[in-house]
RNA sequence: GGGGCUGUAGCUCAGUUGGGAGAGCGCCGGCUUUGCAAGCCGGAUGUCGCCAGUUCGACUCUGGUCAGCUCCA
């Protein structure tokens, strides 16, 4: 079966056993710090099982976008790892178990996809009797067809810091002894490569806490998941998931496009053109692995991740460079992976429109990156260059030059072990390791590690109530003492404890950080202690205020809490703010701009959007006044909470990041100016906003482009600011501020044309004092000394009738010229070529400057230093006398 | 969050015991040529990332800071 097929069959097959056909989810979780990116097919279900939101169906089936880059280094050199893949699966929650989802997956497998069933095993949990009962009396599997494996192979979960998770059995296809390690005892769960794990079914019944600690699961059920990649590889009968019909494409457009260049190895490939190759081992394997990465990288951006130094923009960023290092061993030496990303967009355009709609975008980015990084790996082989020739004559490169390959320029490990093979030469591995030991230590020492336990066990009964009320009488529900980070805990006094807790409210008015704004500050009050909360944020799911003690006890029970409406005022400001200039943008630039990450914090905003080219000032003002227009219209913001999605979609209200929205959202709607997906706390009408402005206009990253902007105090005191400097500005110069600009560029013309006119009538001026010195030289034992003090000539000018006395004196002359008005002085030594080796004119400004009441010092024809007017006749006389001195002898 | 490297003309970069800011390309003007490619002559390019400190004197040394790259967390 193609890809096409798979797809659509597995889809039906479940649809008609009552399954949901739910859409894959966003590559970036929602609101789970614990994960970079959606690896399973299960993480958009994962509050289903936990029974912590209300079930909108009870089976579903998906077709899942995930990505890993744990076993990144397998990529390519095996037949069936990959970063990206598509995951297949079928779920149950509270609903159907053991006993249906086995012989679902059976049946599929061999009466859908039509795989011989001979070639099929099973395998299950040591103690899990039940679907070992299932597969040898339901689907009528002989004993040695059914393999019992440990926790390692049959133990499933939990995906990132906590969930669902539980014993599994999975489907094994036999793909020939050929693959195989050859030993007697060679079965499933075997680490070689002849059986290939394709169905993966996973029983959840627990859910493991952050202690490690498990608990039964609200709705026990089903979560399965099969790589797209392994069953079209098997169905398809391939030796490698990259020769399946989710690959060939790509790479045979690859090999394609993959110019003959100079004398680089690619060079040697017979018949590429034809797409009928007779590829090396290690070129195969380069387009291999920039197939894979490149269906990463464009899934991944199209989603919204940008490569970046940091988590998760690091991992793409290590994605595209090992792609780039493989190209660069076969003599690819430009970018190529964005042009590959086109290819994958092509293939995928049908299931996938997402990735259609960012394909500029993504390409846009990609190859920025990629120039990018073919610079520095100029940089790192030069290094390497110089690295190699220190050390060639040992035969052995030191780890302390290896770790700053690595470390400095990214080179890592493996690539230098391949050039070191080339140049044959060793490599101090065992130093290398050392030194990155030694700064994983560094790191670890500096960083603040997390708070103690949990403030709560994630069962507590909250509610938000901040939309409405400021203030709130409720009760603490729970509280933990927590560790503050080193700086907020380092000038504790000794003995005395910081006293910081994580405050969880029953009702509680403090919005959580979510959705980029910030989150509430305020107080709580209860029966005889106050807690300042100094930041309020999900932890697990729950509402959880950061509050220091600043009275009493801490006691759970009735308190009343107030949130600093001030701040959350200006907040809100900055919110609505947010969603005026996200539809002025759209207005203004066009309906592709697209937010891309936003911070709204206290009379501020950030916002990042995509857009192909820097806005002009004409449309930065475009935009400001729009939103100028729709403050002073004074419209009412108006939340719609508890909107189904798809009646919010059809309203045409702005939804950004995929499908990472609950079944029910709320939708803001500014007027009928804007209207988006927000969970956020909003002014009651835009004439709150008081005044908006643009800041500045910057690029963050290839594509997007950032505004941030004041609103309400902060851009009037932006406004005053910049009020009172033009009046300053004005005043100094003595004109009005309509005449300001055309002032400054007068006196900038003025100033320069000063200058030349100066420096002109320094050197006429110079040269004349030069002459008139040249003559009233006076000679010391057959050297000509010429001393001068100039009260109006700066180093500059002294140095200029240097230059004019030693044309005119060329040989046997020694100088010392001074210049200033005091009380602090400069001064010059000069002396001619044939005595510098006697009398060095910097040994001799380390005499004249002390006795000047200074210093100095210089080359051996000039010298310069400082000195006291008062002393200048002392620091003449020291001058002579080490000339004389030298003249004696 | 913690390290390392880099920051000099529009671009690519030189610039060591701290002591006159440079090269190539590009740009502007002129000349030469029927035109083009080019050639010749001349010219302007600069807060040496920013702020402090040390020093008689800082592109250079020290500290801080910002930006880019890079590693670790």
């Amino acid at each position: 079966m193609n890809h096409r097929e798979l797809r659509r069959t597995f889809l039906e097959f479940y649809a008609q056993r009552d399954h949901r056909v739910v859409p894959s989810s966003s590559l970036i979780p929602r609101d789970d710090p614990t994960m970079l990116f959606t690896s399973a097919g299960m993480v958009q279900f994962k509050p289903y099982w936990a029974g912590t939101v209300e079930l909108p169906y009870r089976r579903a089936t998906s077709i899942q976008k995930c990505l890993r880059a744990s076993d990144l280094d397998q990529v390519g050199k095996t037949p069936r790892h990959g970063t990206f893949f598509e995951m297949l699966g079928n779920f149950s929650f509270g609903d159907y178990f053991k006993h249906e989802a086995i012989p679902w997956a059976w049946e599929y497998l061999t009466q859908v996809v039509k795989l011989d069933a001979e070639r099929l095993y099973a395998s299950v949990f040591n103690e899990d009797d039940e679907a070992y009962n299932v597969w040898r009396s339901k689907v009528g599997l002989p004993a040695k067809k059914v393999v019992r494996l440990g926790a390692k192979d049959n133990f499933w979960g939990p995906v990132g810091g906590g969930g669902a998770c539980g014993p599994c059995s999975e489907i094994y296809v036999d793909l020939g002894s050929e693959y195989g390690c050859g030993k007697a005892e060679c079965a499933p769960g075997c680490d070689c490569d002849r059986f290939s794990e394709v169905y993966n079914i996973v029983f959840p019944q627990f859910n493991q806490l952050a202690d490690g600690t498990r608990e039964p699961l609200k709705n026990r059920g089903i979560d399965t998941g099969m790589g797209m990649e392994r069953l079209a590889m098997v169905s398809q009968k391939k030796k490698t998931i990259f020769e399946t019909d989710l690959f060939a494409p790509i790479v045979k457009a690859m090999a394609k496009m993959l110019p003959e260049k100079g004398d680089s190895p690619s060079k040697q490939r017979v018949g590429l053109a034809a797409g009928q190759p007779p590829f090396s081992d290690e070129y195969k394997q380069m387009l291999y692995v920039a197939a894979d990465h490149a269906r990463a990288l464009t899934f991944a951006i199209a989603d919204g991740a940008i490569p970046s130094n940091e988590a998760r923009g690091y991992i793409l960023r290590s994605i595209l460079r090992r792609a780039l290092l493989f190209a660069h061993r076969q003599g690819v030496n430009e970018p190529f992976l964005y042009k590959v990303s086109g290819e994958v967009v092509e293939l995928m355009r049908q299931w996938y429109p997402e990735v259609v709609a960012k394909r500029e975008q993504a390409a846009l980015i990609i190859k920025s990156e990629e120039e990018r990084f073919l610079r520095t790996l100029d940089a790192g082989l030069e290094r390497w260059q110089t690295v190699l020739e220190q050390h060639k004559r040992e035969g052995l490169v030191p780890g302390e030059d290896l770790f700053k390959l690595h470390d400095t320029f990214g080179f890592h490990i493996e690539l230098v072990k391949e050039l070191a093979a080339d140049a044959g030469v060793k490599l101090d591995t065992a130093g290398f390791e050392r030194a990155m030991q030694e700064q994983r230590e560094r790191s670890r020492k500096e960083t603040f590690v997390g708070t103690a336990g949990p403030a709560h066990d994630g069962a507590l009964d909250w509610e938000f109530v901040g939309y409405e009320s400021d203030e709130v009488e409720t009760e603490i529900l729970s509280f933990a003492a927590v560790a503050g980070p080193a700086r907020e805990s380092g000038h504790v006094p000794a003995g005395d404890v910081l006293r910081l807790y994580e405050v969880v409210l029953e009702k509680s008015p403090f919005y959580a950080e979510m959705g980029g704004q910030v989150g509430d500050t305020g107080r709580i009050m209860g029966e005889g202690f106050e807690l300042e909360v100094l930041s309020t944020y999900y932890k697990q799911g729950v509402p959880a205020c950061r509050a220091k003690l600043v009275k009493g006890e801490v006691a759970l029970g009735k308190v009343f809490a107030a949130v600093d409406k001030e701040r959350r005022r200006e907040i809100e400001r900055a919110h609505t703010a947010t969603h005026l200039l996200h539809a002025a943008l759209r207005k203004t630039l066009g309906e592709y701009v697209k937010q891309e990450g936003s911070l709204v914090e206290p009379g501020r905003l950030r916002f990042d959007f995509a857009a192909f080219e820097p806005m002009a000032l004409s449309q930065v003002l475009a935009v400001e006044r729009l939103v100028y227009e729709q403050v002073v219209a004074d419209r009412h913001v108006q939340a719609l909470r508890n909107t189904p999605l798809d009646e919010a979609r059809a309203m045409g209200a702005l939804a950004f990041f995929g499908d990472q929205y609950g079944e029910k959202v709320t939708v803001v709607k500014v007027g009928d100016f804007s209207m988006e997906l927000c969970g956020g706390t909003h002014l009651r009408s835009t004439g709150q906003i008081g005044l908006f402005r643009i800041v500045s206009e910057t690029g963050v990253a290839a594509g997007i482009r950032r505004i941030e902007a004041l609103v309400g105090k902060a851009a009037f005191e932006n406004a005053a600011s910049e009020r009172a400097i033009v009046t300053q500005l004005a005043d100094h110069l003595g004109g009005t501020e309509a005449t300001l600009v055309r002032k400054v560029e007068g006196l900038n013309e003025e100033l320069k044309r000063l200058g030349e006119r100066l420096s002109g009538l320094s050197a006429q001026l110079a040269r004349a004092a030069g002459d008139e010195l040249a003559v009233r030289a006076e000679e010391i034992g057959g050297i000509k000394v010429v001393t001068g003090h100039f009260s109006r000539f700066e180093t500059g000018e002294l140095r200029l009738v240097s230059d004019r006395v030693r044309e005119l004196l060329k040989e046997k002359y020694a100088g010392l010229l001074t210049g200033g008005e005091g009380p602090r002085i400069r001064y010059v030594v000069f002396i001619s070529p044939d005595l510098q080796v006697s009398l060095p004119a910097g040994k001799l400004a380390k005499a004249v400057g002390p006795a000047m009441g200074g210093g100095g010092g210089g080359k051996p024809d000039l010298a310069e230093g400082g000195g006291q007017l008062d002393r200048l006749s002392a620091g003449q006389e020291a001058f002579r006398t080490a000339v004389r001195a030298l003249a004696a002898g």
